[in-house]
DNA sequence: TAAGTTTGTTAGATTTGTCTAAAATTTGAC
DNA sequence: GTCAAATTTTAGACAAATCTAACAAACTTA
């Protein structure tokens, strides 16, 4: 079963993400909400449904909202995984909390998941 | 005395980086040692050292060798400075030593210099 | 020092991601 | 049900970063 072979680029990622979120919080996610969350205008939106729909990330059709597909929730689904576990961590030591969300939204895009592994086993085992 | 108003992309940082390393390795940063560095064509190279030249990062003419101004090692120092502090983090938790290298590398380009402090504060802490 | 080799540059194309302006579609108020 | 307003899409431009192919300069070596 393979559920993510396609590598998409740390923008295509936060459309996804911003999607699952919006998903999430509101029931659906819409062109404008996901432009007002991105920080970019509507039409960056537009195209990058057309493209995630391509991907197979999203099912995508013009003026109707956007839906996750299953591999699109998978991918949201690390995604939030890793800033949960990044953002905790750089609380822990002790960063602003603005900056630990920054940071862990970029860092979550770029690190390699053995990486995510291990800082999850080290918070672990300092709980003990 | 402002030493870096510029921002720099991810890209041309590692650029910088390279740079620098190859002048303190090999006494000169040649084109074609900087492409195979950094695994690209000799081509994007000439346009990055360019661009930092224009950007007072580099003293670049064509066909001479690159040299790094003041502030373009002020950048190269930043980024070994993070680098190190990345790797000596990820390879205490127990990151495998070429997952470290290449998280470190994409990581050190886009943390906020206060998650870095923190982090270092953490290191030192823990060895005591 | 002239020829051939190596190294570096230029020119031009491609991809990604963004924007603005204008057109199309949908929504909602009457 | 129509029409104005809001939303979304399309079209077209631009910047960044890369590539290949072709050209130019510098080096080497005989």
């Amino acid at each position: 079963m393979n559920t993510e072979q396609v590598e998409l680029t740390k923008a295509l990622e936060m459309y996804v993400k911003v999607a699952y979120e919006l998903e999430e919080e509101l029931g659906v996610a819409t062109v404008s909400d996901m432009a007002e969350r991105l920080g970019v205008k509507a039409p960056s939106v537009t195209a990058a449904l057309q493209k995630l729909d391509s991907l197979g990330m999203v099912k995508y059709r013009r003026y109707q909202n956007v839906k996750l597909t299953r591999i699109g929730k998978t991918v949201a689904k690390k995604l939030h995984v890793r800033n949960k576990t990044l953002r905790d961590f750089l609380l822990m030591i002790g960063v602003d909390e603005n900056i630990a969300i920054t940071d862990a939204c970029e860092i979550e895009h770029v690190v390699n998941p053995e990486t995510i592994e291990k800082l999850t086993q080290y918070m672990k085992k300092l709980e003990e």
